[in-house]
DNA sequence: ATGTCGTCCGCGGGACGA
């Protein structure tokens, strides 16, 4: 089973670019951030025609976040279940952030995480309130069932996965909080399924448009999947399309793809075309 | 480099967010 996350930055502006890579990297399941639609504009049908169904949470303008699925889509979920009030002016757990679905019998999140703006504004503050959120929501769930939560995290979580850590010594995206609200995902069970097959620096997933920075190397690597034990152990592929950050009007995002082998293949279910291709 | 994109309004280019 493949699982992709890409923040997109604009599905308008950015739809025929989707619809190339949907074509040759063919994940079963497609998570999107930052669609920028309402849900009238969302263009499932352009979708539909390349075999995917769609569940889309938009707000117009900003955020809004989208799961495709060539597997099947039932169960869809949008936002948090909130009794608690909001923290403050710059609140943000009613934004168009969070929605799951159940595809292939793994339940998938899709999230947008806050940016934060600068360490110590009520925008950072908000959005470690938005991460204890998701934590609270995850904590409803069983870690032993097949779950992923997949997009921009807009934290990176660990020096390795930043381009020069001294530079961003006090800003957003590294600070110990942020990392912290990462680890406590990890508490209650979630695995950074990239790094199950990468444990080198430098393998980014977000570079500013401005300064070159793409081509110089300076990114960070925020968009994460992250999953349950039963399927991280199974993952057997991973990759940073830095391709489909190339070329003509690219997202800022490059998408994460991981390959799960799940479900488990059965031991009794080898068909006379696997035996006949087995080596001697 | 205050470096680039996307949105909005609204028809030209400024304001804002990332």
């Amino acid at each position: 089973m493949r699982i992709a996350t890409w923040n997109v930055n604009s599905l308008r502006a950015r739809v025929g670019r989707v619809e190339e890579w949907l074509g040759y990297a063919r994940p079963d399941i497609l998570c999107l951030q930052e669609t920028k639609l309402a849900d009238a504009a969302f263009p499932a049908l352009a979708f539909g025609a390349l075999g995917y169904e769609s569940a889309h949470w938009g707000q117009g303008q900003w955020n809004g976040v989208a799961i495709l699925s060539r597997i099947g889509i039932a169960d869809v979920s949008a936002g948090f279940d909130l009794s608690a009030a909001s923290t403050g002016p710059d609140d943000a757990t009613g934004e168009a952030r969070v929605l799951w679905a159940t595809c292939g019998g793994v339940r998938v999140g899709s999230v947008y995480v806050p940016n934060g703006r600068m360490v110590g504004t009520s925008h950072y503050e908000a959005k470690l309130h938005w991460l204890e959120c998701l934590r609270r929501q995850l904590a409803e769930r069983d870690p032993a069932e097949p779950l992923v939560v997949c997009g921009d995290f807009n934290v990176a979580p660990d020096d390795r996965d930043v381009w020069d850590p001294t530079k961003l010594h006090g800003a957003t995206h590294v600070s110990p909080p942020e990392r912290e609200a990462l680890r406590a995902l990890a508490e209650w069970g979630l695995v950074d399924a990239f790094r199950r097959r990468y444990s080198q620096d430098r393998l980014y997933s977000w570079w500013d448009y401005r300064a070159g920075d793409f081509h110089q190397h300076r990114g960070l690597r925020i968009d994460l999947v992250l999953a349950t034990a039963t399927l991280a152990e199974t993952t057997s592929f991973a990759l940073i399309d830095r391709n489909a950050r190339k070329g003509k009007a690219p997202s800022d995002h490059a998408p994460l793809l991981v390959d799960f082998e799940y479900p488990p293949a059965s031991h009794e279910a080898s068909s006379p075309t696997t035996v006949n291709s087995a080596s001697p």
